[in-house]
DNA sequence: ATAATTTGTAACTGGTTTGTAACAGCCATG
DNA sequence: CATGGCTGTTACAAACCAGTTACAAATTAT
């Protein structure tokens, strides 16, 4: 259990209506600032953003998230790039970028046979990196629909009813349905990620809006009534949102499948 | 009616029992030299190399064969690389790989944004150009793999209609017929390809178009009403495309064979 | 070149969703 | 059990989003 402390996870900022994508990126370098200059292009563009200083925290990330693309730099203390290249290449589908400091065509080419899709070389531009991501990403996402096509058509038990994530829809064991707007069934999705935690509003509001709360903020405990009441829950028994005072929500743990 | 006399076709001579790939490669470029420099490496490779001298050609051959991955001078007469890469990326999943003379970083940020998968510039060294080459093939095939699985059922039904792919029409069990355009027939695709998935106004300009969308743009929007309109939805039931608010439009799982 | 078709843009309308404010009820602590 | 802070609820307004139409631009065919 390390790490956390180095890991920087950040949302997109304030174009927020306009959500280009919902790709997760995830950079690896050992340096702060290229590192942090590689983040804020992505974050600039709407990206999930992930970072990680060296190849085990990267890897600790990507057993726990399905990233679309990681940049990786060659040189990484410890284990490198072309390692972790390989390791990742064989048995999966992500897309690789290799960020090196060198022009060294040597490099490029080992890169390259040991699968990385992409090459880029310090000092990059801008314009270029986000081009090739953009390109990377639209292919791996393209793989991974057409992967999963038929499956996961399995929709998700919560309370009493089957959650259509595709639809945003609430089909009740009585042939009812319910239409969630894209805010509750955002807010729904979050608590079901982090079943039986308590999640604060800050939390909440992070995950849900990308942006700060304070303490005079009211829309997560409407949002959470709205949720409520169309989740029919009878302020009594059948209770599947909790409130912590003092503190946020969590989903009861019985209410998952 | 040109060209077969400057068209190269050639397959791989002798090493044929170790074939490494029946990928089918295109290379493109107006300096007999270099044409056969880069045909030659890859029918060492193995591949079933063709290639042809300017765009007309290419596209003759294009859309002749199944090719998977296509090498692109930019600078061609007539035609050039560029326009060729817009137009060979909305439509298609070939690989492509832009073959440049010039250093020239701008040429290699447009190349990208347009569509291009790779970007090699002269002089190319060998194993370079054929590490790449090799990774492409390798996503290509795959790509084509998974869609091929159930794709061509010469006539798909959708809603009350049976689609006739090839003419782009429909054809009502009723006798009545209904001409789509290009665009609506991709829509129409698209959201086949994924039917039962909500695709973003986002992501559906990319398939269709190759370009980004903003929040402003409604072009979309427009293309679906002629679409439903075609489709004779009344807006009441028998709705095929569902709109799923603040996200896209999804095919219903209902309307597929 | 001209005409027809297709596609993109802009404006407007109606509807949905979301944030805010106000107030009422609840909880925890002294 | 009274108080101050926290939460639930409701109503309203602002922001946002989708459908539609008409027209202009671009493309294609004639």
């Amino acid at each position: 259990m390390v790490g956390s402390a180095v890991v920087v996870v950040k949302w997109k900022g304030l174009k927020s209506a306009m959500l280009t994508s919902d790709a997760k990126i995830l950079v690896v370098d050992d340096s702060d600032v290229i590192r942090q200059t590689l983040v804020s292009y992505f974050e600039e563009e709407g990206y999930a953003v992930f970072s990680a200083a060296n190849a085990e925290q990267a890897e600790e990330l990507l057993a726990r998230e399905p990233f679309d693309v990681v940049l990786l730099d060659i040189r990484l203390p410890g284990k490198d790039g072309l390692t972790l290249t390989r390791e990742l290449r064989t048995g999966s589908e992500i897309g690789i970028i290799l960020v090196t400091g060198r022009q060294d065509e040597l490099d490029r080419i080992i890169g390259l046979e040991c699968g990385a899709d992409e090459y880029v070389a310090k000092p990059f531009n801008p314009r270029e990196i986000l081009a090739r991501v953009k390109n990377l990403v639209r292919r791996v996402q393209r793989l991974r629909s057409l992967e999963t096509r038929d499956a996961e058509t399995e929709s998700i038990r919560v309370g009493g009813w089957n959650l259509d994530a595709h639809r945003r829809l609430l089909l009740g064991d009585d042939g009812e349905t319910v239409q969630l707007t894209e805010g509750e069934y955002q807010l729904l999705q979050v608590l079901l990620q982090n079943i039986g935690k308590t999640m604060s509003r800050d939390q909440l509001m992070d995950r849900l809006k990308h942006r700060a709360w304070d303490a005079t903020d009211r829309s997560i405990d409407v949002l959470v009534a709205r949720l409520r009441k169309k989740l029919r829950e009878d302020a009594s028994h059948t209770q599947q949102i909790v409130t912590v005072h003092g503190v946020g929500y969590l989903l009861s743990p019985a209410s998952g499948r």
